[in-house]
DNA sequence: CGACTTTGACCCGCGC
DNA sequence: GCGCGGGTCAAAGTCG
């Protein structure tokens, strides 16, 4: 079934740890390979993490289910400055542009749910900027800290506004970049709000989470992820997790890493770190989309799941949506590698014969992972990779500050380290000591040459994590979309 | 051998 | 009550 099962598969593949979905081998589609090939190649390796992160203050939603993922527990802790697992690693675009975010942010929302729909996403930033902002305000959400409002900044954001056609926004100053990525359900008005950060202003158009991210409103009818009712968590066999249309779940909008079948290409794809198992995929009514079904292999009997679809009006945004809790903590990096085998696989490497074999059967039971060795390659290629490991143990520290989580009631992890990293800092080096023995460590490959080569030149610049220079990077994604849209069938 | 993906079937909630 | 849509299960196959 040539549909977007791929692209579901690799990106939580990916999310599992292993490698990223950037094969440079080709496929049958030499021309959506080639595309994408320079997504995986060269531009999803191109991770710049800012030496002043952006601050996010989403506010709000104490009290809110903590996910127990990466998202979570980034969102959780209002001290903790953090990446997201996914953005930081949606450096996507192609020459002409790229995806990727600094993704940093203080907060204390739990996102349980969100507006799934570019469409929507629009509308409720737009709404929330110009209407719903002061409310928002009122209730001590919102609130960007960014103080990095140069021009860089405006082109940046405006360029994700304007690829994420929001160009409707009539006040640039306004415009939020991830208010295309991440989107809080109705139901997050029925948490209680923090004051954290309240007063915060959004700071112009380098504005990086706002009251826009939060859809404090109810007008979703346009979701492909309807929340309008809560969720419905569905465990028809198991008596004790019946479908329980109040549960809160997390939706997270992210830029897609490509918009073509990552099968064939091995597109690039985001990963929040824990492991997934994908247990089912179904095609979603109205959308030409399937929805990939995973749950957490982290930890046997953890019943986080995750629901990975694209947007079904905007194929370059990706609809995470997180259900249920870890109860576990943060996966260690064996852990993390649970599963992830598959994703390196080594004959991937110079294989075309098997890459043939996945793009002209129905892929069963593989992926495109790039595999280790290749992305060795392509630092190699790049050289000077000793560098950039050490450059990357730096900022796979900052990632790691967020394993290193207490698990105090059993759902919720906060990074510890944060609160107190004196404490903790012989733990740390104890944790990174047993990080360096694993060399197939998935977050070895979580920063490439290419990064440490831009973050050299642009460090300082949180939001070089957002170039879009050269701008015909959504023309590209959105016509491998719809190409892949075309040719995608969907499963009956 | 273990862990994974795929995929048809099953089950449940919801709307009519 | 029925049908639809969505979520999950589980067998089969794949992969390292």
């Amino acid at each position: 079934m040539d549909n977007y099962q791929g692209d579901l598969t690799d990106i939580v593949r990916a999310s599992s740890g292993g490698g990223y979905s950037t094969s440079t081998t080709t496929s049958s589609s030499s021309s959506k390979a080639a595309t994408n090939n320079q997504f995986s190649n060269h531009h999803w390796q191109h991770h710049h993490f800012p030496s002043d992160p952006i601050n996010f203050s989403s506010s709000v939603l104490e009290g809110g289910t903590n996910f127990g993922d990466p998202f979570s527990t980034l969102l959780r802790d209002p001290l903790s400055t953090m990446r997201v697992p996914f953005l930081h690693e949606l450096d996507v675009m192609p020459n002409s542009g790229k995806y990727s975010s600094p993704c940093y942010f203080n907060s204390t929302t739990t996102i349980t749910a969100a507006t799934t729909s570019a469409e929507n996403i629009i509308t409720t930033s737009c709404g929330a900027l110009e209407d719903a902002a002061p409310a928002a305000a009122s209730f001590g959400a919102s609130t960007i800290t960014n103080t990095n409002t140069n021009s860089a900044t405006s082109v940046f954001a405006h360029k994700i506004l304007e690829d994420d056609c929001i160009m409707r926004s009539s006040r640039p100053s306004s415009k939020s970049i991830f208010s295309n990525m991440i989107q809080i359900s109705p139901n997050a008005t029925k948490l209680p709000l923090s004051p954290y950060d309240s007063t915060s202003p959004v700071m112009g158009a380098s504005a990086m989470v706002s009251g826009n991210m939060i859809n404090a409103t109810n007008n979703s009818k346009d979701c492909l992820v309807d929340n309008t009712g809560g969720v419905q968590i569905s465990s028809p066999r198991n008596p004790g997790l019946k479908r329980r249309k109040n549960q809160a779940k997390k939706v997270v909008c992210i830029p897609a890493p490509a918009a073509a079948n990552s099968r064939q290409t091995g597109e690039v794809v985001p990963s929040d770190l824990w492991a997934w198992r994908k247990y089912g995929q179904k095609p979603i009514k109205g959308s030409p989309y399937p929805r990939g079904y995973y749950r957490c292999s982290s930890s046997k009997g953890c019943s986080a799941r995750k629901q990975v679809e694209r947007s079904r009006t905007d194929p370059n945004m990706l609809v995470i949506t997180y259900t249920s809790e870890h109860n576990h903590p943060w996966p260690t990096q064996r852990n993390a590698l649970a599963g992830s085998s598959r994703s390196q696989p080594s004959k991937n490497n110079n294989n075309n014969a098997s890459i043939s074999k996945n793009s002209e059967t129905s892929h069963k039971g593989t992926t495109t992972t790039k595999p280790k060795e290749e992305q060795q390659e392509s630092n190699n290629s790049e050289g000077n990779v000793s560098v950039k490991e050490e450059i990357e143990m730096e900022d796979i520290e900052k990632q790691l500050e967020f394993d290193d989580v207490e698990f105090s009631d059993g759902l919720s992890y906060k990074p510890s380290m944060l609160e107190n990293s004196s404490n903790n800092s012989q733990s740390h080096e104890d944790f990174f000591a047993e990080l360096g023995e694993i060399e197939a460590d998935p977050l070895d490959l979580l920063f490439t040459q290419d990064f440490n080569d831009q973050r050299e030149s642009k460090a300082l610049d949180p939001f070089h994590l957002f170039d879009w220079s050269g701008g015909s990077t959504n023309n590209n994604t959105t016509n491998n979309s719809l190409e892949e849209s075309s040719n995608s069938k969907r499963r009956l």
